[in-house]
RNA sequence: GGCCCCAUCGUCUAGGCCGGUCUAGGACACCGGGUUUUCAACCCGGCGACAGGGGUUCAAAUCCCCUUGGGGCUACCA
């Protein structure tokens, strides 16, 4: 019965690396029949929202990460925001002070900046100079009349600390190379080590698996609990995903391909581009020099307006660009881990030639990732997010889904997108879904779809694709589409079968390959030469529209 | 710079802890072919890795050391 956490900052959406987090406890808590929690670290005043903290929980919900205690559920630990526990920070505080282990300190951030720098100079790690005798109370109240700022370190014992890992094994630690960490700042908040401390110890937490990240700062946590009399639980330090470019997947991977592209893009309008991303024009001129960096929504909209496709990194981006929840749990679940053989519903036993152990399958429900979950087969490297795997793993989950559900995640994507699809009835879009297997993400399926829900006159027109099909050899696609447009008026009924025989028909009798009749007419209704199956396509869209296509086609290609 | 972690095909990984069963297996990508009304999908085939150097051993992808390379942390962020 392992109770586990997640614990983002709510300083936006989240993250794929957040997620990957959140999954990993989960299946533990799952696992083990144990409780999983959900616990929002809001101490950084200036850096988190309310908002961002019900955009992480929808994010999470979406996956299928549903947490059994935490904000909106309740439970037996309440409040799940940090930023509502402040007295019992306070309580520890007082403790820890009235022990001698920890003290008040009144520096600025530039006299802090100096002293790092000096350490910096002799090539040495900063150490924060512990003072022989640690200010009192007194001495507090001499600070805040001078106007200083006031806040508690912790007293970094000088023993040697060992971290006992899951993943990594023993990683040991000299006590002396830990600087004396800031417990409590000036705001009265406490940090992120205290705080995370303190709550992992009231709320049961046994079993902390986290990123590599945070392994540096697990021995200053585990000298917090032994000072305070606390547990240790079990710490799993997971490996990091890591993007194309090198260094953690993160947001910055997505303003930096936008950067790219302002800089490429000639003769850019730039007022009009911050305007759009809802920035000053300075901001987006110290977003280009790389002085900082605008918030998700603006990086959106500007790379919307520019046409450029970022890298997806935050959850929502995943969604938005067509990829089922499952197809990512499943995926991220296997950065930095694999199932045992032993346990998985689907190893299959080796094949002649094939050499090593059997072979697990990979496509695996959050259920199968659940059952055959072992914290012991976490491998200790970094691993590289391909977008391709990722796909293929999106379409083995959408022919996995059942009908209906794929319909109901269908539609959540077509209003996030803002699809001309989203309004369509269940009946339509289902026999889209139908016409699509195969395809990779939802995304696809709308693009090839959409010259369904486009007025006949707003269809735009490939100009390559004119060329090569309608054009090209004086003009034999326009011809065929003439023929076509007879002969479809002259289809007594209209439907899949009739269609093929007549298309069919029209083939053989000109002694031609199918693609010759069927380019053609793809091209007059969708404007493109990639879309659903013909047939299909003609079916739905109806023989009016298509006749009225066919002619617009012809009227506007004829002679050139 | 300091401290810490890591190292198998292009990518994700199996195997490593218990050295011989590994001429190193799978998946994705890629390349070639087939199928085909487009794009996909699908089928068949191919390319492709134990970072380098030292040990230990009868024997090393597997154990040890060094080098190199990558990553993390180095905040009154989490």
């Amino acid at each position: 019965m392992a109770v586990t956490r997640f614990a983002p900052s709510p300083t936006g959406y989240l993250h794929i690396g957040g997620a990957r987090t959140a999954l990993f406890d989960l299946l533990w808590a799952r696992k083990t029949g144990g409780s999983f929690i959900l616990r929002i670290e809001d101490t950084d005043r200036s850096r988190n929202s309310l908002t961002a903290a019900k955009q992480v929980m929808d994010d999470l919900r979406w996956l299928g990460i549903q947490w059994d205690q935490g904000p909106e559920v309740g439970g037996p630990a309440e409040p799940y925001y940090q930023s509502q526990r402040l007295d019992i920070y306070n309580r520890y505080i007082e403790q820890l002070l009235a022990a001698d282990k920890a003290y008040y300190c009144f520096d600025t951030a530039d006299e802090l900046d100096q002293m790092r720098k000096k350490a910096a100079e002799k090539k040495q790690n900063f150490v924060y100079p512990r003072p022989s005798k640690f200010p009192d109370s007194a001495d507090v109240e001499k600070a805040k009349a001078a106007g200083r700022d006031v806040m508690v370190r912790f007293c970094m014992p000088d023993e040697e600390v060992i971290v006992d890992d899951v993943v990594r094994g023993q990683v040991k630690f000299g006590g002396k190379d830990i600087s004396d960490f800031i417990i409590l700042k000036s705001d009265g908040f406490p940090t992120y080590h205290f705080a995370c401390v303190i709550d992992d110890e009231l709320m049961g937490i046994t079993h902390v698996i986290r990123g590599q990240e945070h392994l540096m700062n697990t021995p200053g946590h585990i000298a917090l609990q032994k000072a305070l009399g606390f547990k240790t639980p079990v710490y799993a330090h997971m490996s990091i995903t890591v993007s194309e470019g090198g260094g953690k997947m993160s947001k910055r991977d997505r303003a930096k391909v936008l950067k790219d592209a302002i800089k490429k893009t000639e003769g850019l309008d730039k007022e009009k581009l911050a305007s759009i991303g809802g920035i000053s024009a300075e901001e987006l001129d110290k977003f280009i020099t790389g002085d900082s960096m605008p918030d998700n929504p603006a990086v959106d909209a500007m790379a919307e307006f520019l046409n450029v496709e970022l890298p997806e990194v935050n959850i929502v981006d995943f969604f938005k660009s067509g990829y089922l929840p499952q197809a990512l749990v499943n995926f991220i679940a296997l950065l930095g881990y694999s199932p045992s053989l032993a346990n998985s519903p689907k190893t299959r036993p080796r094949l002649a030639g094939e050499a090593g152990p059997p072979v697990a399958q990979e496509i695996l429900t959050l259920q199968e990732l659940i059952d055959t979950f072992d914290p012991s087969r976490f491998n200790k490297t970094n691993s590289l997010f391909d977008r391709k795997k990722l796909q293929a793993f999106n379409m083995e989950h959408m022919k996995l889904l059942g009908e209906d559900e794929l319909l109901s995640r269908y539609k959540d994507f077509l209003k996030v997108v803002k699809s001309p699809a989203a309004g369509a009835d269940d009946a339509l879009l289902k026999r889209i879904l139908k016409a699509s297997e195969g395809a990779r993400t939802l995304a696809d399926i709308d693009h090839k779809s959409r010259f369904l829900f486009t007025e006949d006159g707003k269809i735009e027109y490939n100009s390559k694709d004119v060329e090569k099909v309608l054009l090209k050899n004086n003009g034999e696609g326009l011809a065929m589409l003439a023929e076509l447009k007879t002969l479809l008026s002259l289809l007594p009924v209209l439907n899949e079968e009739t269609i093929e025989k007549m298309l069919r028909g029209l083939a053989e009798e000109k002694k031609v390959g199918l693609g010759k009749v069927a380019q053609p007419l793809r091209v007059a209704i969708c404007g493109t030469t990639v879309s659903l199956p013909i047939f299909e396509s003609i079916d739905m869209l109806g023989l009016d529209a298509t006749i009225r296509r066919i002619e617009r086609a012809i009227n506007q290609f004829s002679g050139k």
